[in-house]
DNA sequence: TGACAATCATTGCTTAGGCAATTAATAATG
DNA sequence: CATTATTAATTGCCTAAGCAATGATTGTCA
């Protein structure tokens, strides 16, 4: 289902898409925003998975990279980066925390020497392998009561939002510049 | 219109809920998960609303107790803290930040002198005032193409979420403790 | 080849948030 | 009324992430 809605009930003008006047600043209530609903359900699951990974000694932050390196996702700072939408720096950093831990290492590359390889210690990979389980069954769990097409609509309404950011990706008419990462709303 | 699906397809086991299995360990993607979906989602929608916002000189973290106050919905710092689910230190120095700007001040409570009521200043009413008007724009805009319906829908999967995280407030069969806050999937 | 640009990793500074301990004041109990 | 418990705010210590600047290396191009 999740029909695409190309154009349904559209004002006769011909905005940049649609754009329903969903929200309003007269009335706006928190509860009602998406940010704020996405940003608690999210905070939900969050919690959950570090809660079971407290055990593997891991927090929220750090399995993500630990998890990329075990899928071969990435195999240097830079590519980590890239992957986990960070800063390098900040990536350098989580990757003392994991090197202190003695989950991971860094191997200076030999055809670049600016490069720095990561490569995971064998107790770095046991902790990886059990990782998807976890998100598999904390995810499994909160979406408790889904159907499989309410599963796939979900995805579908996700995705479209992903979209609709990466089609106007950064000012319009706006002349404010900035960058800013990620909180609520 | 998204029904509450109480019980149309559960398996013939009388678990818990119901969870399908959605995710598999063992065919785990990153890029399907509704947490990492969440995720990114979410970043999006802050980041044109941090990007709006610093014109006011305001972070993500810092606009949402700033509204709060000017809503009515919180006056006290253990009250922004419940509010915006943050520690009541962390709301500490975010207040010290926010006087810092002049956007609010603090006032001993005369009726209990534990409490130290904020109180927004002339620019903190003002700065407050415009918040509303951007977030109805960023959000109305990020949904662009969702009919009525399917914005009603997409709120209602969030909710559920929601619930099933409140049904199931903290460990069930695990014997694992600790906290945490709010990140990934 | 030699100057310049681009890339990679790191480090310092700032905002940010969780946890624990501390202090002050109020509430509850004997 | 006095002891104890609870609540409010703050502070210190830690992880965390963005931005900017730096040093080292590699790539590009005149």
């Amino acid at each position: 289902m999740t029909n695409t809605n190309p154009s349904s009930s559209v004002p006769p003008s011909d905005a940049p898409a649609s754009s329903l006047e969903f929200y309003r600043a007269d009335n706006y209530v928190t509860e009602e925003s998406v940010g704020y609903l996405m940003r608690r359900a999210l905070a939900m699951v969050a919690q959950d998975v570090e809660r079971e990974l407290v055990a593997s000694d891991l927090t929220n932050a750090q399995w993500v990279p630990l998890l990329k390196l075990f899928m071969g996702e990435a195999s240097t700072v830079a590519e980590l980066a890239r992957e986990c939408h960070l800063d390098a720096g900040a990536m350098t950093r989580l990757l003392d925390r994991l090197e202190a831990k003695g989950l991971c290492r860094r191997v200076r590359s030999v055809e670049d020497r600016r490069v720095v390889n990561i490569e995971l210690t064998e107790p770095g990979r046991e902790t990886a392998r059990g990782i998807p389980g976890v998100l598999c069954r904390i995810q499994n769990a909160h979406l408790a009561g889904f159907s499989a097409d309410e599963f796939q609509a979900f995805k579908g309404f996700l995705r479209r939002i992903l979209d609709n950011a990466q089609a106007r990706p950064k000012s319009q008419t706006l002349p404010l510049s900035g960058a800013g990462d990620a909180r609520e709303v």
